[in-house]
Order: structure tokens, then sequence, then C-alpha cells
DNA sequence: ACTACTGTACTATATGAACGCATACAGTAG
DNA sequence: CTACTGTATGCGTTCATATAGTACAGTAGT
């Protein structure tokens, strides 16, 4: 099972915190390729929301290739497979790289400082 | 001077355009510190926009520090210093940090793909 | 077949924030 | 006084978010 926790009334929306911790989960081996999600209502109810809004959730990791579902059955975490192309992967990792950049250089950090930081980001994103 | 222009009809808004162009002539140099900023109206009525969207744009780098307002007189480019404390800077950081680690993951690049990029894009910001 | 689960697909509504604009107010300098 | 500066408030539109309700379709155990 995989533990969602959410915070209303914060600016990150609940459909992308249940994204996140649900990539985190499985980045971290949390989740195992074939197991199931949980089931869009169950998490719902669980987490006192609209199942609409996990549906949403669900369907972008199902957009970003994480997960696949299964009519009637469920949804099961995929084996990973490129699903974008390599011009797709480079466009969207220059534009999550680009408000970075503009923010470190704004609070004056250099180059050294913030590859240090993404170093250390990694780390610990993959160590979870 | 300052040439400013602008593009109407896209996702990034006009005033953080503004704000992006006057850093990145201040970062290099075509801003000088005391130089000052064109007045609101004149940017605005040059640009075709509201006043109001001009003033929005340097009360935001007024924020960040990079300029300063005189009642009556103008916006002038001030001496760049620290305003945020260490703990904030660093918090700022790691939030700009995490979504792109979180993105790349979810790509698939590996550490060495993402700081080769970062050094990319720093050399590119720089170098305007 | 029946039942109880699963996902899927709509429509409608409410809320809040972002964005831009219009207008008015206030300080500075000649 | 005049003509320039910045400042503040409120309005309207648009979009993202989240909710609610309803309906439909596939899967599995009885």
């Amino acid at each position: 099972m995989v533990r969602i926790q959410i915070t209303t009334g914060g600016k990150v929306p609940i459909y992308r915190q249940v994204v996140d911790q649900i990539r985190s989960a499985i980045a971290g081996g949390a989740l195992a390729v074939g197991d199931p999600l949980p089931s869009v209502r169950a998490l719902a109810t669980e987490l006192v929301v609209n199942p609409n809004t996990i549906a949403k959730s669900y369907s972008m990791l199902v957009a970003d290739g994480v997960v696949e579902s299964q009519q009637g059955r469920g949804f099961f975490v995929t084996q990973r497979r490129e699903i974008f192309t390599k011009r797709e992967r480079s466009r969207r990792l220059d534009q999550a790289i680009a408000p970075l950049v503009a923010e470190a250089v704004t609070l004056g950090f250099d180059e050294a400082e913030v590859i240090a930081e993404v170093t250390k980001q990694f780390a610990k994103m993959l160590r979870k």
C-alpha cells in the first residue's frame, strides 16, 4: 500500500500532490511494476476529496507513462519505458530548468552552488 | 536606454516579460547602478499596455531588491545587495530545484544530463 | 444473472487567483 | 501652476482548481 497525505488551503493543488507522491513512491521503489494503485473512489474517500480529483491525478500519471489503467480492474504501475521522443524530452527538461536558473541568478547563486544542490536533491530523491 | 519587447497572446504574462528583460539588462551591464528606468507611463505608452502593468513589473523588481522607487522621481537601479537571509535564499533555491529533479526523474534523465543542461542554460543566461 | 466493485465521461457550479485596465490620488520639480 | 513622476483601489475577464451529480462500461466473485 501507499500512504498519501495532502494538505489543503496551500498553493499546491491536491491533484498535483497526489501525482508527486505516487511518482516518488514509484521512483523510490515503494511501488513496484505491476502493483495496483488505490482505487479512485477508495483514495478519494480516504482523503475526503472528490473522486474526479483523483481521477485527474491518475490520468496525469497515465499521460506520463508511469501507470496504466485497466477498465474495471484498476490502475497499475507500468514498466518504465520511453514514451516521449528525444526532442520532447529535451523540450520538457529545458522548460523545467529555465525557471530554476532564472531564480538562482536572481538570488545570487552561482553555477557551482546550484549544481551542488541539484546533486544533493538527486541523491535524496533516489534514496527514498 | 533599455529596449523592451513584448509579445501578447502567449502564456508568458506581460509584466513578467518586462521583469525578465530588465533583470537581464542589469545583469548584462546595459543598466548600471543609479540609472533610471523608463517611467511607468512612458514605457506603458511605448508598449501599448496599461501603466499598472508596468508598475506591477517595477514593484516586483523592488521586491527583489534590484531597483528602488522614488516618489515623483522614478525608478532607479540599486546597488546589488543581499536582501534575503541565508536561510531564505536556500529555501527558495530548494523550492526551485525540487520540481526540476522530479520532472527529470520522470523523464528518465540522469544527474549528469541535468547538470550539463543547467550549465548550458547558465552560460546562455549570463551571456545575454 | 446478480452484485459490487473497478474506470470513464460528461455537465454544471463555485471559488480563487492571475491579468490587465480605468480611474483617481499623491509626491517632485520646473 | 503645470507637467511630469509613483501609488492605490476597484472592476472585469479569464483560467485553474475542486466539487457535485449523473450516467455508462468493464471485471470479478457469488
